[in-house]
DNA sequence: TGACGAACCATATATTCCCATGATATTACT
DNA sequence: AGTAATATCATGGGAATATATGGTTCGTCA
């Protein structure tokens, strides 16, 4: 079901290579393409990251709506700042220093699942994140109950 | 119905194992996953723990929603975004050394049931829920006599 | 030829598996 | 009923395995 469960902490190697969990590795390979999409959250300080798979369920939508993007495939949403990340023989994948600097990356990357797809995350920036979600949940919660 | 009956206090050795009890195991084995879902609570210092096919039934809530629209991300930060535990052989989990000090767990553990779901907690620290919940309930019987 | 990235290799660390023990409860038997 | 035999469960430790991590080498291309 869920491809994306639970939150992992890692570190960032002096060439930006960090590894991506291994249980979440079978879901990021397909069978012309092992590794991760990714690119900077619109909304947050953060990478969003999914797989191949789930570029081509967004690509669907889109045509859905304008069958003229269809020319495009994939590099009509990743030209909006992503990028393909494959991964080594370790399983792992290399952030560039845009990328980094872009979610002010240091020596530690926190990958948080998110059910569908995650996010890569410098842990302190997630931190102030999850306190913002848990207040509004909890606020949710309350007007709800 | 209420899969989650009963109060039990078991021990949480060094490598941050523990013991779920035997009674609940079967309501926690589905047919992709054996073990439970955990995340510190929202309202207490307490983990919240259910099964996966709770998480499944959420996701496929989810996925009726349009993945362009990330109206729920919150959400999903906050539900997939815990963890997930698999038994070992013995019907144990690891608690990871973060989630224990989220909630201040020592040398035990003790499982509250709560119908669908779960809470651990660090005894001592539930003692105080307890009486806090008990304070309420007086105080409230007392103002409506 | 030198910078860069990709592949390769080595090792420390973490996780999982496996078996042993003791405690407690359950059943069987006289 | 009382006692012995059996099963279930919680717990602990060590071995085996998987994973994360760091470094080196090898090509390739500018």
């Amino acid at each position: 079901m869920s491809d994306f469960i639970g939150r992992y902490l890692n570190k960032v190697d002096k060439k930006g290579r960090v590894s991506v969990p291994a249980i979440w590795r079978p879901n990021l390979i397909g069978k012309d393409f092992a590794g991760i999409i990714a690119q900077s959250s619109l909304s947050e300080q953060a990478i969003d990251a999914y797989p191949k798979d789930y570029l081509d369920l967004l690509q669907n939508k889109l045509d859905l709506n304008d069958p003229l993007l269809e020319e495009n495939e994939y590099e009509s949403t990743v030209i909006f700042g992503g990028a393909i990340l494959s991964f080594d023989n370790e399983g792992r994948v290399v952030l560039s220093e845009s990328l980094r600097s872009e979610i002010k990356l240091n020596s530690e990357a926190l990958f948080v699942g998110m059910g569908r797809r995650f996010r890569i995350w410098n842990p302190q920036i997630f931190d102030d994140y999850l306190s913002r979600a848990k207040l509004y949940m909890d606020k949710r919660r309350k007007i709800k109950s």
